[in-house]
DNA sequence: ATTTCTGGTATAGTAATTCTATAACAGATG
DNA sequence: CATCTGTTATAGAATTACTATACCAGAAAT
């Protein structure tokens, strides 16, 4: 499990963190039932406070990405609620970055062939 | 030019304020050459500082959709560095999205219509 | 010419968020 | 019993967001 902090990014630590997490599951670098560093651990390798990497596992948590427990630490977990809600979180994201690219004269041919080469990217 | 801020999102308000500026000109409720209200009217209109209009207004000025002048005060100017510079910050954020889809089991063919609708929205 | 508008900038203070530092607790493991 | 786990509490430092005033330079209007 590769873990890089920049630390001069303008994106807050446990944000970083959060999403390199999020990309190594889709990426198929963790799976279902894999075990994270403890948060003491984890803080300890990348330098940073505890509580950073507490508040990362408890937005992932959060968003159904990871369990916590007691015994087995925090274990990769992903759970869908429902297609409808997951697809309502992302739409909103969506929104702006589909405005943008329209601002800027790129068209919907354009963004289907590149969320279409991150598909193939992702699932090997 | 409706502006609409919430201020109990975790969200900056001149952040707000970009985004809704960008959603607008996506819209074409903003054209090339339309005028904004000034930093300081805006600012009284929602009830907010000058200065963070004025961050707003710089940040879309530094992305290439506003062109701020003494004279004419802030005018819509979209400009479009080069396809691929564009492309690529667009890149970055979708690659996140993307990511949370796959995590999700949301399809490509479902994000690509997702994509199809907001272009079919935004253009009537 | 003086007033009035514009964006831009300087300074200073408050509020909120992020990150750190320490410490303790409950539950499980060995 | 010692040691690990996540969780919580508290407190302080550092950074960012926002506000409050104030002034400048340039342009426009009357």
């Amino acid at each position: 499990m590769l873990i890089e902090i920049d630390f001069n990014s303008p994106e807050a630590i446990y944000i970083q963190l959060r999403n390199q997490i999020v990309m190594a599951i889709a990426q198929e670098r963790l799976h279902d039932g894999d075990s994270l560093p403890s948060v003491r651990n984890l803080a300890g390798m990348i330098g940073v406070n505890m509580h950073t990497v507490n508040k990362a596992y408890a937005m992932l948590r959060e968003e159904g990405y990871l369990k916590l427990d007691r015994r087995k630490g925090a274990v990769v977990s992903v759970e869908i609620t429902s297609k409808e809600t997951e697809l309502t979180k992302i739409n909103e994201y969506m929104q702006m970055i589909v405005a943008q690219a329209i601002c800027k004269d790129i068209t919907r041919e354009e963004m289907n062939r590149m969320v279409n080469e991150m598909y193939d990217a992702f699932i090997i």
